[in-house]
DNA sequence: GATTCGATCCTAGCATCGCTAGACAATCGA
DNA sequence: TCGATTGTCTAGCGATGCTAGGATCGAATC
């Protein structure tokens, strides 16, 4: 039986080894870059155990997307616990998603820009998803106002803080402002 | 002398039918199906006629997108003339912005999502682009608020737009909470 | 210890992609 | 009428995602 064992083992390993290696390829030359050639070459196997792992291209990027959002989740309630009162809790929130879009942009891409195969605002979302979602959500609804739905409310945030986020990395917003635009919007979304 | 003329107005027009099949093609399959090779043979020509009138794919949907910011400037501007009193003309134009990207995908991702080589927030950015900028800034700048930049609030009020069509269309927000995602949102971030 | 057999992996290849070189034909000016 | 220029097409390059089929290796059996 150990034998198996350690066969699964090194299976899930391998497994492990391909999404760490798509992901850092991704980060260095962005996603364009990983081709199934390419990320064969890295892990030091031929092609097609990609596909004995993982149904396509597609399916890695999908991997990368559910480590991101656990990752992302933890940046987040990290950086809310650390403030204090509702105000700083929310403006922490913001910057800490932004910089976590900013410091890893693959992982954010195959999060939201990309097709990672996923499902999303659906009963069988990945629960990395879900908890991301959450992460934000256990921030905002403190500041969601009277009447307004948490949820609901959380969407909108978390809509702007994805434009902010995209818009700026495509080079449609100037980086310069960031900070100003932070402000303005926890300003006026959230209410104390 | 007219004979040269002849020729010329022949290849603008030609030009003309390739961005038009590419943006009908783009909206029809998606812009993965508008390969140069279907691209050529719609319009009847093989596929080097394509890199005689742009420099490759990419400046094809950059020329998309002049098409579409020139059009958006134009249905946002409708919106807001339409409308009565700050509050309503401001959720004239977030509605028609999200109008605009939900039946025109493949232009607005032309615009926001796709590499069209474009520059945006520059000096040398396209006219169409900066005109679909100033025509939300026109109806944005009365509602920005007391000592709040007006090119700022737009930024951030444009943002959240973008966050709401894209994170919609690509199944990370459900569709029939958009209407109250756009009363929330203004209401927050206007000033009245 | 030899042999069978199944799992595992790789070589080679398919269709398609964006893009281009070079051949060919049509048109123009002399 | 004849070279030159312009315009267009055929054919092909290197790269992509993905897969079929054969080779190889190790575990279990005799």
């Amino acid at each position: 039986m150990s034998v198996k064992e350690r066969k699964e083992r090194e299976r899930a390993d391998r497994e492990r080894l391909i999404v760490a290696t798509a992901r850092e390829l991704a980060e260095q030359q962005g996603w364009d870059a990983v081709t199934t050639r390419r990320l064969a070459e890295r892990i030091e196997y031929s092609q097609p155990v990609l596909y004995s792992h993982f149904r396509g291209k597609r399916e890695i990027i999908g991997a990368v997307a559910l480590e991101g959002a656990a990752e992302m989740a933890v940046a987040l309630r990290a950086a809310t616990s650390a403030a204090d009162g509702p105000r700083a809790r929310v403006a922490a929130l913001a910057r800490a998603y932004l910089d976590f879009a900013e410091h890893n942009p693959a992982v954010y891409d195959a999060l939201f820009q990309l097709d990672g195969g996923l499902a999303y605002a659906r009963e069988d979302t990945p629960e990395q998803l879900k908890d991301a979602f959450a992460a934000l959500l256990e921030c905002l609804a403190e500041v969601a106002g009277d009447g307004v739905h948490p949820g609901l409310f959380t969407e909108v945030f978390w809509a702007a803080l994805h434009g902010l986020a995209t818009l700026t990395r495509a080079g449609r917003l100037l980086p310069e402002d960031a900070e100003s635009r932070v402000e303005l919007l926890v300003d006026r979304l959230a209410v104390i």
